[in-house]
Parts: C-alpha cells; sequence; structure tokens
DNA sequence: GCTAATTGGGCTACTCTTAGACCATTGATG
DNA sequence: CATCAATGGTCTAAGAGTAGCCCAATTAGC
C-alpha cells in the first residue's frame, strides 16, 4: 500500500471498454436492479442515447444484444419500445456456490467492502441531515412497501428501499456510488435462497435503520446498517472456503 | 426522488466525453492530487498508455495539452519522461468566493455530502477490520509524515493521509471512490488560507481518527472523520451566501 | 377506415481512436 | 568518446463511434 497503489488508483482505466459494452452493462444494471420493471420499457432510444451520451446506432446495438439475450423484447410503431422482459430467475440451491466462484474472491471482498462502508456513509449522512416531512414519509412508504412485497418483487423493492436512503441525501454522486455497489452483488444476492425467518429478520433490520435516521442518529444508522449488510457479508464469505 | 431519479442514476453517460478529454482529466488528477510530486515524472507513455487503457497517440494528446498548460515539463531520451513541474499556488485571499462561484451551489453541496459518506464509511469500516502491525505502522507514519509536513507539503501529504484509510481497507473501488470525492473539493481545499490555527486543530483531529481506528471503534471512527470534515465543509458554505 | 404522431430500422459521410511499426534523442556507462 | 538501452516523436491503415437524415411500422383517435 505505498505510493505505487496510489498510482494504480488514480492512472486507472479511462475507459472499461469500448461503448457497446458499456452500454449493454448500463442497460443491464437497470434490468437487474429492476429500475425498469419486468413488463415496462426503456425510454425512446433517440432519448436514452442522449442520456447516456452516446450515438443511437451504439445504443441499438446493445439493445440488439439484450434482445438476443432475451431481456427485451423490442416493438415497432407508436407505443412500441423496448419492453424489459427479464425477471430474476428464483435461487436454486447449488447456484449460490457457483455464483460465487465466478466472481472471484478478491473482486467478492472489495465489492462487500465497499458497499459497507458507502450504505453505512450514506445512512450516517441522511440520519445527520434534517429531514423534511415529504422525504421521512417516502422514507417509511419504501419501508412499507418492501414490507408488504411478494416473492417476485422482493429483491426489486429492498433495491427500491436501500437506495433512497442514498438518494434521500440528495448527493447524485453518492446515489451513483450505492447504486454501483449494489449491482455488484445484486447477482449474488439473487441467488441466495429467500426464507422465511430470513425475511422477518431483514425486516426488523430495515424497521431499525429507519427508526435510527428518522431519529437523527447517525451513529445508531452506520451501526443498524453495518449489521444489516454483515449478515448477508457473513453468508457470502462462508462460500469462499 | 421517485422512480425517475433512480433512472438517471442508472442511465447517466456512460463517456464523460471522449478519449483525450478524460486522459487530461485523469492526468490532472494525478497531478493535482500529489500522486506524481512535483519535480517526478509520469510512467513512460507506453507503461502509462496500458494503464488508461488508451493508444499511446490519445496519451500523447493529453500530455501535450497539459505541457501545453504548463503542468508538465517533457524531455527526451534516455531517463527522459513527462515531469511534474506544477505546485499548487500559494492561496490568495479572494480566490477561495471565486472557487466555490466557479463550482455551483449543487456541484458543491453534492460533492461535500459524497465525500463526508464516503470517508466516514471507510474509517468505520477500516476501525472494524483487524489490522495488522504493518498496517498500523503505515497508517501512524503517514498521521506523522502529515505533522511533520512544511507548508509546501501539506496537502499533498493530508491528501495521501486521508486515502490511506481508505486504501487500507483492501477496497480498489473504495479508494478510488474517495479518491474522486477528494479531487472533487481539492481546487476548493487549495484556495483556503492555512492558519497555523486551523493546521493544529487539523491535526488533533488527525490523531483522533487514528485513535479511534486503532482502537476498533468504528464509531468514534465515524464521528471523528464527520467532525473532521464538517469543519471544512461549514467553511466551504459559507461561501455559498 | 384515415390520419398523424410516435417509435424502431437503416444508411452514409465524417471524425475519433487504435495498433503497430519505425525514427530521433538523450545520457549513464564502459 | 562510442555504445546502447530507454524514452519521446511520427506515420499509416484499419476499426469504432457519431451526427443527421430518411424510411417503415404501429395504433389511438377522429
Amino acid at each position: 500500500m505505498d505510493d505505487s497503489a496510489r498510482l494504480m488508483t488514480v492512472l486507472r482505466p479511462v475507459r472499461a471498454g469500448n461503448a457497446f459494452e458499456e452500454t449493454v452493462e448500463r442497460l443491464l444494471q437497470a434490468i437487474k436492479l429492476g429500475v425498469v420493471a419486468p413488463g415496462r420499457k426503456l425510454p425512446p432510444e433517440r432519448e436514452l442515447a442522449v442520456q447516456l451520451g452516446i450515438s443511437r446506432v451504439t445504443l441499438r446495438e446493445a439493445i440488439r444484444a439484450l434482445q438476443d439475450a432475451g431481456y427485451l423484447d423490442v416493438r415497432r410503431g407508436r407505443y412500441g419500445g423496448a419492453f424489459v422482459t427479464y425477471a430474476p430467475p428464483p435461487p436454486e440451491s447449488g447456484d449460490l456456490r457457483r455464483v460465487v466462484a465466478d466472481m472471484g474472491t478478491a473482486d467478492l471482498t472489495d465489492a462487500l467492502t465497499f458497499r459497507m462502508a458507502v450504505e453505512c456513509g450514506a445512512a450516517a449522512v441522511l440520519a445527520a441531515a434534517t429531514l423534511t416531512d415529504d422525504q421521512r414519509s417516502l422514507l417509511r412508504g419504501r419501508l412499507a412497501a418492501l414490507n408488504k412485497a411478494g416473492i417476485g418483487d422482493y429483491r426489486r423493492l429492498d433495491t427500491a428501499f436501500h437506495l433512497s436512503i442514498a438518494e434521500l441525501t440528495g448527493s447524485a454522486l453518492l446515489a451513483t456510488a450505492c447504486a454501483d455497489a449494489r449491482l455488484r452483488v445484486s447477482d449474488l444476492l439473487n441467488a441466495i435462497p429467500m426464507l422465511q425467518v430470513n425475511l422477518d429478520h431483514s425486516a426488523r433490520q430495515h424497521e431499525a435503520i429507519v427508526a435510527a435516521i428518522l431519529a437523527g442518529d447517525p451513529e445508531g444508522a452506520r451501526r443498524a446498517v453495518a449489521e444489516h449488510l454483515e449478515g448477508t457479508a457473513a453468508l457470502l464469505r462462508a462460500f469462499l472456503s
């Protein structure tokens, strides 16, 4: 961890790959995180190309790839568009071990550490802020929605709840960082079987997080998030052996 | 902060600009953060191009631009290279107001919030980890170096100290996020006059941060970092009026 | 049915970016 | 003072990406 480590940090690749690959990755994020829910459609190509800062040609190549891979159903004409057909498959036993192995030890610990830091930081910042009534009710609403979620919607609403915390801080940078962190573990989370006892445990932890934030208790919020994430992290790390 | 906000977060630009601009920006980071200290040189072009994932042609255009802007002195032949000639100018009164105004309210609060979250998160994560003797002594060493720093080296060593915390977590993602956060406020920090009373105050806070981390106290570490950063943040926010 | 608005599909000329080869310069070392 | 390894300087052909334009399909609403 000498100066050369810092050189590597700053002089890292300027581009993760070509525009096509990066675009596929980004759209896959939107789909897998449930930002665009199954059955809904992406924004029109022209609009989306502007948002992503790429040409329509490149965007269309990416959409075509996702269509071929079965994530999208593209329909022409007015009221057409690129509709999301993907729904996360129910986890099967054995999947988790494979997914963890695919990711690699170094990437997994990196992702878990990153997620722990940014989500704890976001919760603490939010708890230290003065919240409006709208913000408080939005947070409570997301929690309530998650508690009422069916098994098919759980992951998506869990993501929505977690990301809300970062978004409510008002920092786009922080929201992006948390979305990135979530994405890096989403395949893993999707592979974890959803047992009722675990869901109940998570629900209690979610309540604790919201309570600490609404009470304006940064350290309580940090601790509550840390405990919540540590449960998942420990489970995943167990599969590294 | 409805679903459309999350769409904007995930469907953000894939590329910040063209490869040339991004490369200039990245090299400027390395220079301004002091990752490559004044008088030292960048890695050889061929090597650097690989690290940055771009072609040598594009890299050379960026280096040329920084040379023209006075940041680099490029020398040919063996033992040649691109030498850093930049040293942050000493702050003058009035600079700060201008720099803050240049940045804009929204970007400034975003950057300050982001920095608060990631640095607090990193410190808490590090405090929760089991540290080796090497890690402990590296952290102490960075603190000692900062305390002995002259006025010309202070900013660079302060950056090195802060980034060490994230780097010691072992998470490259987290180190990158903290470097990014630091960069976004570095122009502002450089414009703040260095008064002895403030330096003494910072020194005490740095000691508190290291003490909490070495004591394995995540919440104390988070609080110490939050207090430290809040001082700077409050100063900067005062210039927004 | 027609119409018109909206959306995906496709084409072309142009610029940016790359890979790889080869040239020019420098200075420590024998 | 000649050598030679390391480094920046330059060129070319090929590929990747873009902007802008027009075409084709679809469907709500008249």
